[in-house]
RNA sequence: GGAGGGGUGGCAGAGUGGUUGAAUGCACCAGUCUUGAAAACUGGCAAGGGUUCACGCCCUUCGUGAGUUCGAAUCUCACCCCCUCCGCCA
């Protein structure tokens, strides 16, 4: 969420990280019109209730000093009814007001590369060599279903299309997988570990920004008012919601696994094949609340953590700068870290790493007070680290051998009993 | 699911329908004292919105939403959450 006042200030500046975003900028002059009227509704419901207060004060004296009160009273009930068709007036108009300004995204680091789509993304750094196989490299989902470790079709008719089921070393390798990667950010990058509820009310959507814009991404319950949650940012960012933490505690890192669930709204005939896009997944989570004069730095110290997954499993990857018509909508700044699959002959993303700034912390009312000082709003950055699933794709495909089997990578082996390769039957 | 108890400021904790935006304590800030610190003492200290160059003034907020009333933290109803006991259960 913007801030309104800084809105009404500058609104060319808004007006051109709109435009900059593909979005369009007369959204702007819509929100500030609704503030007007806001404000208007408001003033008008407010000063006819100022006499009413100021009269019901009086009420008491004038009653002890043995007056007669009674034409006050009728005058104060009459002015009560009317002061009821204002407050819902101005309420209407909150509430307009309210709306429009959830669903305008946040604003632009000043170091984000202007552009209109993903091919203006700028490669910030590429590490590692791509994998060279002496023969072709098979895609994971062939591998997968060939040496009996993924079931898409009993899968889809458990439950349907864009789910599978994993078996043998493929559930062994991602329950490694995470116990890896929960270890390294616990232990070397200083996170402290979370296991959060897979289900949120609709005001923690609201807080990260899932909702109201993109309530068809999620999958909703029927007979409750929960949701289940598309990433771990929703319930961990939420942690701290309506809560003012003393400057010492910051900043907080935690770190979450959890399944993530997407209805995929929108992507029909995207990546059908294979696990890259799937309705259930896992991803282990980074999230940090900190000062605002810290995010940037924390910012890349939270996407380095990331890309340590990928170097201690010696995969290659690039780390690239979302350009402005490709960022998401709340991110102010955000790195994806895209790993290279031999199978697809593409670098495929594995981790998207944002600094929100204030725009969570400010819907979610996330602040901190310094010694002494008013409230502030936090910054709120996260990153996955790493999305499991596409993770195991990572290393099937660049780990895969001509005989079929798969080596596992020596980071992994310890969390793996030793096992150093999946062997072809 | 049943029966009780409770949700008040950063925290703890008072609160008779009418100067209660809210006692008191802690924390925090400023000052006095002290070589310095601590202690003690004095004063200050909620958030959000509106308005003002500013001092200030106005509105809202005591879990949430409705209601009663000229006037609600206080009365009524619904819902949410927490605690205790019982039942059920991994």
């Amino acid at each position: 969420m913007l801030d309104i006042k800084l809105v009404e200030k500058e609104p060319e500046r808004f007006k051109k990280y709109l435009e900059l975003r593909n979005d369009n900028p007369h959204a702007i002059d819509r929100l500030l019109d609704l503030n007007q009227t806001r404000k208007d509704a408001q003033a008008i419901a407010e000063e006819k209730k100022s006499i009413l207060n100021s009269v019901s004060k009086e009420i008491p004296k004038l009653k002890k000093a043995g007056e007669n009160v009674d034409d006050k009273i009728k005058e104060m009930r009459d002015l009560g009814q009317e002061i009821k068709d204002l407050q819902e007036q101005a309420q209407q108009a909150i509430d307009a007001f309210e709306n429009a300004l959830l669903m305008i995204p946040n604003i632009l680091h000043d170091s984000v590369p202007p552009g209109k789509s993903e091919e203006e993304n700028q490669i910030v750094r590429s590490v590692g060599e791509k994998t060279q196989l002496a023969f072709e490299a098979k895609s994971h989902d062939d591998l997968g279903v060939e040496l009996g470790l993924l079931d898409f079709e009993r899968a889809a008719k458990i439950t349907g299309a864009r789910f599978c089921v994993l078996r043998k070393w493929a559930a062994r390798m991602e329950r490694a997988l995470i116990n890896f990667m929960l270890d390294l950010h616990t232990e070397k990058h200083g996170y402290e570990e979370m296991i959060p509820p897979f289900m949120v009310n609709g005001n923690s959507m609201q807080g990260t920004g899932q909702f109201p814009k993109f309530r068809e991404d999620v999958f909703h319950l029927e007979s409750y008012p929960y949701h289940l949650i598309p990433t771990a940012e929703v319930p961990v960012t939420n942690y701290y919601a309506g809560e003012i933490l003393d400057v010492d505690m910051l900043p907080q890192k935690f770190s979450a696994y959890t399944p993530c669930f997407r209805s995929e709204a929108g992507s029909h005939g995207k990546d059908t094949k294979g696990l890259i896009r799937q309705h259930q997944f896992n991803k282990v989570e980074l999230v940090q609340f900190v000062h605002p004069d810290k995010s940037y730095e924390a910012h890349e110290a939270l996407t380095s953590h990331a890309e340590e997954v990928l170097k201690q499993l010696e995969l290659s990857y690039q780390v690239v700068s979302l350009c402005s018509g490709d960022i998401s909508f709340g991110a102010a700044k955000c790195y994806d870290i895209n790993v290279w699959l031999p199978g697809q002959q593409a670098y495929r993303e594995i981790s998207s790493c944002s600094n929100f700034e204030d725009f969570q912390a400010r819907r979610a009312n996330i602040r901190f007070r310094e010694k002494g000082g008013k409230p502030q709003f936090v910054h709120t950055l996260n990153g996955s680290g790493l999305a499991v699933g596409r993770t195991l794709i990572a290393i099937f495909e660049n780990y895969q051998q001509e005989d079929g089997s798969i080596l596992i990578p020596k980071a992994l082996q310890v969390h793996m009993k030793g096992v150093k390769v999946i062997p072809k039957d």
